[in-house]
DNA sequence: CCGTGTGTTGAC
DNA sequence: TCAACACACGGG
């Protein structure tokens, strides 16, 4: 009749097995005969197979998602939804098999998803799926990128404010660095990402003359300068402050994640070269307050609406066949909690990130 | 006890 | 590689 016979035998044998007579009592309930055939007619109804590619149902009616790699099943976890199911294969996927793999939904991930799932390993990627909080993660990614935005946006209003205030000082971002944890460590020294370097603070190529003596005023505080030796370290092969960084650090108490910046006079003629440094924690909690709860509050629903709409927990995309209900309450719960903990650890992550 | 997800087999 | 099927087993 179908591939399926070739395990009648076994079936039979097994008569007596707990599930076998589970199947028989409740369907012996209504019906008298109870053949063979009868109970695998009514396994099948609870294996109804996926029409989705990695998805296949579970006997409760929710559905598993797997994706093979190697001769192994790598199991995604289970989901209330098909298509839930369907999208978390999709996403292993694109990171097993690359972003052009053939998936169940159309859906081209963007170039922020793309970005994400390079930057996490499959089994990073396979936790998240099977613990339901991928779309979490990433959401988390984009708003801190977001708040990294911010926070540029807003220091570079700080650095260039004082322009537009008085004449006295017209300068010009010619680069920052926001500064590693060996930048403000032991080694005493600031690495210049190269390319800023060769651009704006060029060192005559040649080999003894790799080391100069850089006077730069303090864009914060009026009259002070501060020197520094500035040299290329052929050994690491990258452009360094090293005699006075140190006393720099110390005085300023700059901590990783902080923005070193160097300006130049606009409009003197000897260009005069600046240095000024922002805090970043401080910066943060100035976006926060100064913007106050307008600012929040819209990052805030950012994350409200963005969660709900691609995660189908709430009943609202999730309510075909299997009639099956979920323990939606539960999840509420636990995706309010989690909104509750993306706002918080973005909070915190934003300083972390920086670096 | 229930549901998950693994063991396994056989198709493609 | 993939999914159908059965059920061992671990968490609640």
């Amino acid at each position: 009749m179908n591939a399926v016979s070739s395990r009648d035998d076994e079936s039979a044998t097994i008569t007596d097995s707990p599930e076998k007579m589970i199947m028989i009592m409740s369907a012996g309930g209504g019906n008298t005969t109870t053949t063979t055939t009868e109970v695998q007619s009514q396994r099948r109804t609870k294996l109804t197979p996926s029409r989705f590619k990695g998805v296949v149902p579970q006997p409760n009616g929710r559905w598993g998602s797997q994706i093979y790699e190697k001769h192994q099943r790598v199991w995604l976890g289970t989901f209330n939804c098909e298509d839930e199911a369907a999208r978390a294969y999709d996403v292993a996927a694109r990171r097993y098999r690359g972003l052009d793999a053939i998936t169940n939904f159309k859906t081209v991930s963007s170039s922020e998803e793309a970005e994400f799932l390079g930057s996490h390993s499959k089994a990073e990627i396979v936790d998240m799926l099977r613990k339901h909080t991928y779309k979490d993660e990433l959401e988390q990614q984009i708003s801190r990128r977001r708040q990294l935005i911010i926070i540029n946006h807003h220091h570079h209003r700080i650095i260039n404010s004082s322009d537009h205030d008085d004449n006295k000082l017209q300068t010009e971002v010619l680069f920052e660095k926001t500064v590693t944890p060996s930048d403000v460590g032991k080694l005493n020294r600031l690495v210049i990402p190269k390319q800023h370097a060769e651009k704006y603070f060029p060192i005559s190529g040649r080999s003894n003359k790799n080391v100069v003596l850089m006077n730069l005023k303090d864009r914060a505080g009026p009259g002070k300068v501060w020197r520094f030796r500035y040299s290329y370290w052929n050994s690491s092969q990258s452009y360094v402050l090293t005699k006075g960084w140190s006393r720099f650090v110390k005085e300023k108490g700059l901590n990783a994640g902080d923005i070193v910046s160097f300006h130049r006079s606009v409009n003197s003629a000897d260009k005069q070269l600046y240095v000024d440094h922002l805090k970043i924690i401080q910066a943060a909690a100035g976006v926060i307050e100064e913007e106050e709860k307008a600012r929040v509050v819209r990052l805030f629903g950012v994350n409200i609406f963005k969660v709900p709409s691609t995660t189908n927990i709430i009943s609202t995309n999730c309510v075909d066949n299997n009639n099956n209900n979920i323990g939606s309450k539960r999840k509420k719960l636990e995706m309010m909690e989690n909104i509750i903990m993306t706002w918080d650890s973005t909070k915190k992550q934003r300083v972390i990130d920086v670096v």
